[in-house]
Order: structure tokens, then C-alpha cells, then sequence
DNA sequence: GGTGTCTGCCCC
DNA sequence: ATTCTGC
DNA sequence: GCAGAATGGGCAGACACC
């Protein structure tokens, strides 16, 4: 198919927010493709070119896209970002750009699907040194040779989504009204779901269908190896809510550190992330202590890889665990730094079963007979949760061991393992989610970000900060970018007109470059998960870290505008640092004998 | 060799 | 991760 | 309630550049 044919199917569907409408036109679409197109469009439709667990990536992204529309259209870099800030979208940003392109290529080869693919596993395949030179000179050859509307569409899956409404549902969607005409409609849906879970592969499926219908994915099933898509929890408002939700429940601690999902065979063990990459390389310990551990022939499990203090065997933050993630030079020696423990807390297989379809209890036994607890590998700690008081009791110990919060699990028989989905089987209730115990600060509006997409024409993020009234300046703790709602977006240039000036005023300390500076006036209300240690944040810079401040990990806006209060009645440096350190104190006391 | 910028369907 | 919105 | 799309802090790697 020609990119220009691909490219008007996308628009159509850009046209309308309708589910129904969008579905109909995709599988419309997906009719009109060659077998041995249509995974391709699926990896394309998603803004990527391979199954997530694949580990290959394109590596472009804004600022290479920018610079390679100004190498095709002859503009200036400053003109390609200008175009980009003002349009909020890459792909119409593009699509401005090739339309203001100084003369249509007289040499233009059509772009057809296969081409562009073909080019972008190029791009994706290249690296070392010139590789940067390379990878624009692929891409602004396509610019080159697009007319304005495919390089808008060529510019959105370059920075890795389209921005269409589509995402995996949508095209499992299509595919089951398009092939899979024969059978039922829930049911068609329901088999290709379960397929795709298994499997992961969104072409694969795609092929699979267009070729042989149903017939073409009766094979695919669980495959030590093959990860399987990550059941995730909903979000409990309250306690009450679990109650209300389930009745009596398994209660786990919710651990802070990096999911984990273990494929053991016996020849070797792989490890996978929530998004499936595979963090086998990553973790040779974890692959020796599970082994060892390890009672059954094979099997998958999910657990919570947490970092752990070597003395003195205590959690740490999620930051420490971080850095061993995505490594690849000098993992033996970060391993003996930051060792870790792994909680399991599921089992999706073992010896020859499936346990997908098992209730939570038959999960956890079956877990439960799979391993022997050692020093590094352990049991999630779980309790059948019956009444308030148990589950007050419960929580304040996941707190007490250093814990986000709870997970409360289902555990009747409806309480299956639903892999890819976040239903209300799984809820998590964190220690952020209660009042008393949320950390809610006073900070002020220093700057802001262009928005994209939705955003277009307004803000994206604010640039926040403290006060210190030693030095009488602002410093920044944290950018803003979630909690307001639309009409809140849409006022917001408004509101800060009359405050924004040309460059940073001199009493803000920042690392940072916003698109709109402002003179410190409006007072935000901001409710966060914790402190963090920053390197780019400069509020209380070098007081708990040298060369480094303090952040705010998981800033929203509350919805409250404190316009009672001036900007220096914002939160202040000094009480940030206080917060800092009863927040490590917490985690001081949580060991100490009784 | 050091530094700065960009990137990640990254992790959370 | 959190949050908002259209269906 | 689901699915999708906005957005956060912070980490390591990969390059480009000096």
C-alpha cells in the first residue's frame, strides 16, 4: 500500500473521537492490506516497529525529527522549533514544514508502507559513531519525499504514537470484527484478547488472523520465555472502598521497587519488566537466589524487586534499585552495592499447569510449594483481611516496613489471573491516598511549558518552586503537569499574562529553561508522593546532597489556587529540608528495636 | 578524556 | 506514576 | 468503567562536541 493511501485511512480516523467510527474505519483499512503488511501497520499504528519485548528502539524523538524537517525543508532549526511550539504537534509541525518546503522534490520516489518500515528498522539498527548523521539523513530523506500529510504521519510514529485514539484494544477491536466474522462478537474479541495476552505480539496476531482467521492463532499459548502482559490494580480511593469492593480480601504489602516477572526453565532463567523488556543482564543475583530457591522444574512468577541496605537488610528508596536498571557496564559491582530482594507474590505456571484461570489462593499455594524462602528471595507478606480494624492494623505495619501502602487481592473464584488488564480484582491503597498523611504543599508558579496535542495553545507543565527567605529567592522543587482539567488548561495564558516576562527573573534559582518565564505571584496548591533527590531541581541545593536538591515525586495540582496567600507564604526551603528529614527518619525508626 | 544533550511504547 | 475526558 | 492521552521525577546509555 502507498503511504499516501495509509496516510488518508489515518486521517479519516483523526476526524472523529467516536469508538464505534474509529474500529470501523480500521478494520476498513485492515482489509485493504497485504498479509505481509499488516503486522507492520500494527507495530506503526502504535508509534514503534517491534513487539516491546524485542528490546529494539528508535531512538528519535522530538529534537532529531526537528532537525531533520529542517535539513529537508531548507528552514532553520529556530523555525522547525518555533512551528513545533506553536503547533503543539510534530506531526502537523511537519506537515507545515514539507508544505513550506522551498521546491517539490523533482526526483520524488512515493513512499509506500514497506519503505518507510524498512527505513525505520534501519534507523533502529543503527548505531556508534555517525550513526546520528545517518539516522537524519534516512529520515529527512522521507521528509524529502512525503507530501505534507504523510509527513505528518511520519513525524507522530517517529516521536512513537500517533495520536489517533488507537492503541492495542482498539486494534484487537478491528481485528476481531474484520476477520474473525464467523463467530460471536464477545467471543471473538475475548479468544484474540487471550491470545494476544499470551503472546504479546500485536503483529503477530494481526497476520495470524488476516491469514487463517481464527485458525491462525489456535496455537499460541503460554510459552516459558514469552512474557505475558502484566495484570495491574486499580487505585482504592479509601479503606472503606476495598471493603465495599470485595468484602474480605488478601491483604500484600505494596513494596516500592521494580516488578519483576521470572520465566525459569530448566536450562536458564529469564526476567522481564512490567513493560516487557527483559532485564535478564541486569540482575545475576536475582537469577542465582532464584534459582536456588527455586523447588519446582519451571515455571513464571511475578514478584517486587526491592533494594535493600546490605548492613543492615532495611528497604530502600526506589531510586537505588533505579540504578541498576537499563545498566550494562559495571553490574557486578553495582550488584554487591545495592543488592536486592525479591517479594513473589504470583504464580502463572508451574510444571506443566496454567494458573491464569486459578483463583488468587490456588496462585498462592501453588507459589508457595515453587520456592523455599532465603535471604533474597521471599513470600510478599499477605493476610486475609476480614474486618477495618485488621486492615488499619495491616496497613500501618506495611508502612512501619517501609512500604507504599497495600494491595488488597480478590479471592474468589472470579479472582483470576486477567493478564494485561486493570480491573478491580487488584486495588492498591498507598499512604499518599490517606489525608492525614498527605504531603500537600504551597509552591510557586515560576514558569511554564508549551502544550502538546490536547494542550495545544496552553500550558503543558508549570515550573514550581519554594521560597527561602534567607536569600529571599525561588527555587525550583518540581514541574506541574496533571490535575487540571480543561477549563483550567484554557485560562491559564490568561492568567498568567500580565505576570510573564522575557527571561528568568533574577531572584529564581533554576537549572531549567521553560518557554514562558513568570514573575513569582500565584501560589499553587500541590499534593505529592514524597521527597526525592534531585539533580535538576535546585530547592535547598546542596543542603541534603552535594550538587544536588529535592523534588517532589509524583506532583499533581489539588484543583486549589491559593490566591490568599503572596509568594512568600509558599512553602518555604527550610521547611522542605524538615520534611526531607523526618521523611528518612521514618525510615530510620521503622528497624530500631522495640 | 570530560561534558552536555537526548532518548526511552524506560522504570516508578 | 496521576489525572482528566469522550464514549 | 474503559481506553486513551495529557503530564510528573530520575536513571543509564549513546552520541556529539569540545
Amino acid at each position: 500500500m502507498n503511504f499516501a493511501v495509509f496516510s488518508e485511512y489515518l486521517e479519516r480516523i483523526e476526524g472523529t473521537t467516536k469508538r464505534l467510527e474509529i474500529t470501523a474505519m480500521l478494520g476498513e483499512m485492515f482489509n485493504a492490506l497485504a498479509p505481509d503488511e499488516i503486522d507492520k501497520v500494527c507495530y506503526l499504528l502504535l508509534g514503534k516497529i517491534y513487539p516491546d519485548f524485542v528490546g529494539i528502539e528508535l531512538g528519535i524523538a522530538d529534537a532529531l525529527i526537528q532537525r531533520a524537517l529542517s535539513i529537508a525543508s531548507g528552514l532553520k532549526i529556530e523555525i522547525v522549533s518555533e512551528v513545533l511550539k506553536n503547533e503543539g504537534d510534530i506531526g502537523t509541525c511537519a506537515e507545515n514544514v514539507i508544505r513550506q518546503k522551498k521546491q517539490t522534490a523533482l526526483f520524488s520516489e512515493p513512499l509506500t508502507i514497506e519503505r518507510v518500515y524498512g527505513n525505520l528498522c534501519k534507523i533502529a539498527e543503527s548505531t556508534g559513531s555517525g550513526s546520528q548523521d545517518y539516522k537524519l539523513k534516512l529520515i529527512a530523506e522521507m521528509f524529502h519525499d512525503a507530501q505534507p500529510l504523510e509527513a505528518r504521519y511520519i513525524a507522530r510514529i517517529l516521536a512513537g504514537s500517533l495520536r489517533l485514539g488507537i492503541a492495542e484494544s482498539t486494534i484487537l477491536d478491528a481485528l476481531a470484527i474484520v476477520f474473525l466474522k464467523d463467530m460471536e462478537k464477545n467471543v471473538a474479541r475475548e479468544l484474540l484478547e487471550d491470545k494476544y495476552n499470551l503472546c504479546s505480539d500485536i503483529g503477530l496476531i494481526a497476520k495470524s488472523v488476516k491469514a487463517q482467521g481464527m485458525k491462525g492463532i489456535e496455537n499460541i499459548g503460554l510459552k516459558i520465555g514469552v512474557p505475558i502482559r502484566a495484570m495491574l490494580a486499580s487505585r482504592a480511593a479509601s479503606m472503606e472502598e476495598l471493603f465495599d469492593r470485595m468484602g474480605k480480601f488478601a491483604g500484600e504489602y505494596k513494596y516500592d521497587g521494580l516488578r519483576i516477572q521470572a520465566h525459569i526453565s530448566n536450562s536458564d532463567i529469564k526476567l522481564y519488566s512490567r513493560r516487557l523488556e527483559n532485564l535478564t543482564e541486569q540482575f545475576p543475583d536475582v537469577i542465582r537466589n532464584l534459582r536456588s530457591a527455586f523447588r519446582g522444574r519451571e515455571g513464571i512468577f511475578e514478584g517486587e524487586c526491592v533494594p535493600i541496605d546490605p548492613d543492615t537488610d532495611e528497604m530502600l528508596p526506589f531510586q537505588e534499585v533505579s540504578k541498576r536498571r537499563g545498566r550494562k557496564y559495571g553490574i557486578e559491582e553495582t550488584m554487591k552495592q545495592i543488592p536486592v530482594c525479591l517479594f513473589l507474590f504470583d504464580c502463572l505456571y508451574l510444571d506443566g499447569r496454567e494458573y491464569l484461570k486459578n483463583s488468587y489462593l490456588e496462585r498462592r499455594k501453588a507459589l508457595e510449594t515453587a520456592f523455599v524462602e532465603t535471604e533474597h528471595v521471599k513470600f510478599s507478606h499477605m493476610k486475609i483481611i476480614e474486618d477495618m480494624a485488621e486492615c488499619e492494623q495491616f496497613f500501618n505495619e506495611a508502612i512501619s516496613a517501609g512500604c507504599e501502602g497495600i494491595m488488597a487481592k480478590n479471592t474468589g473464584p472470579e479472582g483470576v489471573y486477567k493478564p494485561g488488564k486493570r480491573g478491580f480484582l487488584w486495588l492498591k491503597y498507598k499512604r499518599e491516598y490517606k489525608s492525614e498523611l498527605a504531603d500537600t504543599l504551597d509552591l510557586v508558579v515560576l514558569g511554564a511549558f508549551a502544550g502538546k496535542g490536547r494542550r495545544a495553545g496552553t500550558y503543558g507543565a508549570l515550573l514550581t518552586g519554594v521560597y527561602n527567605p534567607e536569600k529571599d529567592t525561588y527555587e525550583t522543587i518540581c514541574k506541574l503537569g496533571t490535575g487540571f482539567d480543561d477549563a483550567t488548561l484554557s485560562q491559564m495564558p490568561q492568567k498568567f499574562a500580565t505576570l510573564t516576562v522575557k527571561s528568568r527573573p533574577k531572584n529564581v534559582i533554576s537549572k531549567m529553561e521553560p518557554d514562558f518565564w513568570f514573575v513569582p505571584m500565584v501560589v499553587v496548591e500541590v499534593q505529592g508522593a514524597e521527597l526525592t533527590i534531585s539533580p535538576v531541581h535546585t530547592c535547598g541545593y546542596g543542603i541534603m546532597k552535594e550538587g544536588a536538591g529535592i523534588a517532589v515525586r509524583f506532583p499533581r495540582f489539588t484543583g486549589r489556587w491559593r490566591d490568599d496567600k503572596a509568594p512568600t507564604d509558599a512553602t518555604t526551603t527550610g521547611e522542605i529540608i524538615e520534611m526531607y528529614k523526618k521523611q528518612l527518619k521514618r525510615i530510620e525508626e521503622r528497624d530500631l528495636p522495640e
